[in-house]
DNA sequence: CCGTGGTCCTGTAGGC
DNA sequence: TGCCTACAGGACCACG
């Protein structure tokens, strides 16, 4: 599930003050945050959860160490500590909360630090795909990302140059790390959708100008998500609601917001992809 | 280099 | 009620 939108919306929650007390129905923007907050012990239901080290290093290491900042890389949340860091992925399914530690745990919960405060963070994770990494290195887990897409140095012709040297359709680039951070299955769909491209269109058939309008179609979805607290679809992720905004993605049927054509589904690089065929229609290629 | 199919997992929706 | 299949915010691998 989560995109750029919604590991920012974690991001910042975490980020929130501290000192904070807990309270009934609280939103993600008012619940407290984790930083400063000294660790004094780590559990681990799922044992592959922890990808990096070996769980007896990780919990001899952790603890005692205090959390000196929460960021985002990509779709990581970053969270050093002391000389290491500590990393996530959340994959489809992952989510970070804070709770007191008298709160039971939850079902799903994977890895587990409590704090000395009688706060704790946990990961939640149903379908276990997500990973945690301790790194003293950053590098060795984040180096092969691609540009931050809300960077204001990336620009256009940056992100014509990595599209155009790939003949593989542009849902498949925009889903590739490595050329840009941070871009999933929503927000490729839905940028596509702005920059009226179609989802097939090789790279190296885009002009300059479509890219261009890519990554600004890019960077306004993001914005929306990022608005609304990122999306939240079925049982996984709550309290976003950019779901409702919805142009393409899981419209399949839908008449299209722009042109009232039923929008189509197909499945390209083995993830499902949703375009207007009237508003994106492949301009062709030489 | 490219596309395809399989893997890792749990949960839900829909057809019968 | 079940039982069965398809599908889901992601990423990685082997293969031809
Ligand atoms: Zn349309």
């Amino acid at each position: 599930m989560p995109e750029l939108p919604e590991v920012e919306t974690i991001v910042c929650s975490l980020r929130n003050p501290a000192d904070r007390a807990f309270a009934e129905g609280q939103s993600l923007r008012e619940r407290p945050g984790i930083v400063g907050r000294q660790v004094a012990g780590a559990r681990l239901n799922w044992a592959k959860t922890l990808a990096l080290p070996d769980w007896q290093q990780f919990q001899q290491e952790v603890t005692g160490q205090t959390v000196q900042a929460v960021t985002r890389r990509g779709k990581f949340v970053v969270i050093p500590m002391g000389t290491n860091t500590l990393l996530f992925h959340l994959r489809m399914s992952g989510d970070l909360r804070v709770e007191p530690q008298d709160a039971a745990e939850q079902k799903h919960d994977r890895l587990l630090l409590d704090f000395s405060d009688g706060t704790r963070l946990s990961f939640n994770d149903p379908r276990k795909f997500g990973r945690a990494w301790w790194a003293t290195d950053v590098q060795s887990v984040l180096g092969d990302l691609g540009p931050e897409p809300l960077d204001e140095g990336l620009t256009g012709q940056e992100m014509y140059a990595r599209w155009h040297r790939s003949s593989r359709a542009i849902k498949t680039l925009l889903l590739d790390q490595s050329l840009l951070a941070g871009v999933g299955n929503i927000y490729s769909d839905e940028a596509l959708f702005l920059a009226r491209i179609h989802p097939l269109t090789p790279g190296n058939c885009l002009t300059p100008v479509q890219a261009e309008a890519l990554l600004a179609g890019v960077r306004q979805v993001l914005h929306e998500g990022i608005e609304r607290n990122g999306a939240s679809i079925d049982w996984v992720y709550r309290g976003g609601d950019f779901q409702n905004y919805f142009r393409v993605y899981q419209r399949t049927g839908e008449p299209c917001t722009v042109c009232g054509t039923p929008i189509e589904r197909r499945v390209i690089g083995q993830r499902s992809s949703h375009f207007c065929p009237h508003c994106q229609s492949f301009t062709g290629c030489s």
